[in-house]
DNA sequence: TGTACATCAGTGAACGCGCGTTCACTGATGTAC
DNA sequence: TGTACATCAGTGAACGCGCGTTCACTGATGTAC
């Protein structure tokens, strides 16, 4: 039932649950450089993670009942930067490609401030055991969803239904995980390489929001239809 | 050097080699059967594959120095698999819109047909070990640039830079990967589900065609700028 | 404030198990003459 | 064709090792009075 005591301070948790939590840290800390190192996550043992985090095996139970538990903590963590990473791309309301561009900067830099955290996410969406991969796609359709409000909200097609508007959302969000993992195996720091890729990605998009742009004008396949059979 | 002396019969091998093809074959459809289980293919072992196949653990290293190797063997034949996809698809010459979709169609089916060969490759290629990831992500490219030197041959966007072309390309096949992630974990005989999804896939493509189409007419930052800056 | 007891995060020994790999082998298939 | 020898795919015993998990424990932190 609820709490019985309450220790004198209440704002300063206490000393004993602070270092728990510390020790938790470390235990995902730990499993997120192993994952660096290029160990696959699924492949991780309880005893590869604890003795990394510097514990003993038997600690680990105190914090997770299993290897996929501590993925999910780590999910959800990498969910909750992802979010904030929209926040931050949102702030600014450049026109037209500007705002592409600049988004897919700040979304580069983010990647490499949490390359570790992303290697995770990027390696599990599709690699890892069902309960991860659903927990990963389930972020993907919140980070898409917040896309679309924030396009709606930003007037970028403003006669666009709400179905077609998350369809170019997915597209951008596939795009964006897809490069995310291309960016992670390939930064040996080429700075050249690089800089193609993002102003590839950049390319992507702004195609993307064309078709978008088209889509939204003509009703689509009678346009379409006419337009790619222009053989006699 | 050469062989010094081959048997009686040259067109019928030999039997001995017949017969070590076909163990070999049943390690790797161990394998597929595995990973079809819901296993991580980088998560097998040697035994467990070796079990599977009905073979003592050690008769494996006749064939695979490791499970890597194995992996490999799966990528190639998985590769060959695609560029047959393409083969196939490419045959008919249906106008705009419906190209598309009979090609999603053959695709779709192809899927299912090879569900277990398409779980390994959509695992693996961000799951595995880099050897692996790196090995599929080559094919991936083989696919897209097959594909983009059939829209030019079909003069699909006829003014269009191979660059952008390739650009269009990588797209779709980014999508049609991601697709047949979602597509294999969401199969549990769900014909509404899935048609809805094959619907989606053909309007995202199309959506892209038509950013192509719009891309190759005015060259974009001019066009789009204008385009999304609608407020006063 | 001081004391006596409760809690519980982290310890360390122990277990049974399946793993990858080595090795010497067997016996059907292939080759030489 | 028949015989004697070579090859080599698959066998089976054995190894040392690290794994996940159990269990009783310790001692600092938290609580009651």
């Amino acid at each position: 039932m609820a709490a019985r005591k309450t220790p004198g301070n209440t704002d300063e948790p206490q000393l004993r649950a602070r270092r728990k939590e510390q020790t938790r840290s470390r235990l995902v800390q730990a499993a997120l450089k192993l994952v660096g190192e290029g160990n696959s996550f699924t492949a991780l043992g309880i005893r590869e993670i604890t003795r990394e985090a510097g514990v003993v095996p038997t600690a680990f139970y105190r914090h997770f009942r299993n290897t996929d538990e501590l993925g999910l903590a780590l999910v959800e963590e990498g969910g909750v930067t992802l979010r904030r990473l929209l926040r931050e791309a949102r702030q600014t309301r450049l026109p037209g490609e500007d705002m592409i561009r600049h988004s897919v900067n700040v979304f580069i830099n983010y990647l490499k401030r949490r390359h570790l955290e992303w290697r995770f996410i990027t390696t599990e969406r599709s690699g890892g055991s069902k309960i991860l991969r659903m927990a990963i796609r389930n972020e993907v359709v919140h980070f898409t969803n917040e896309m679309a409000s924030d396009l709606r909200v930003l007037k970028v097609f403003p006669t666009l239904s709400t179905q077609s508007l998350q369809r170019i959302c997915g597209l951008v969000v596939v795009l964006m995980m897809h490069i995310a993992t291309d960016f992670l195996d390939l930064t040996p720091d080429h700075p050249k390489l690089e800089e193609e890729m993002v102003d590839d990605f950049v390319k992507q998009i702004v195609l993307i929001f064309l078709g978008g742009a088209r889509w939204q004008e003509g009703q689509s396949r009678g346009l379409f239809a006419r337009l790619s059979s222009k053989k006699p």
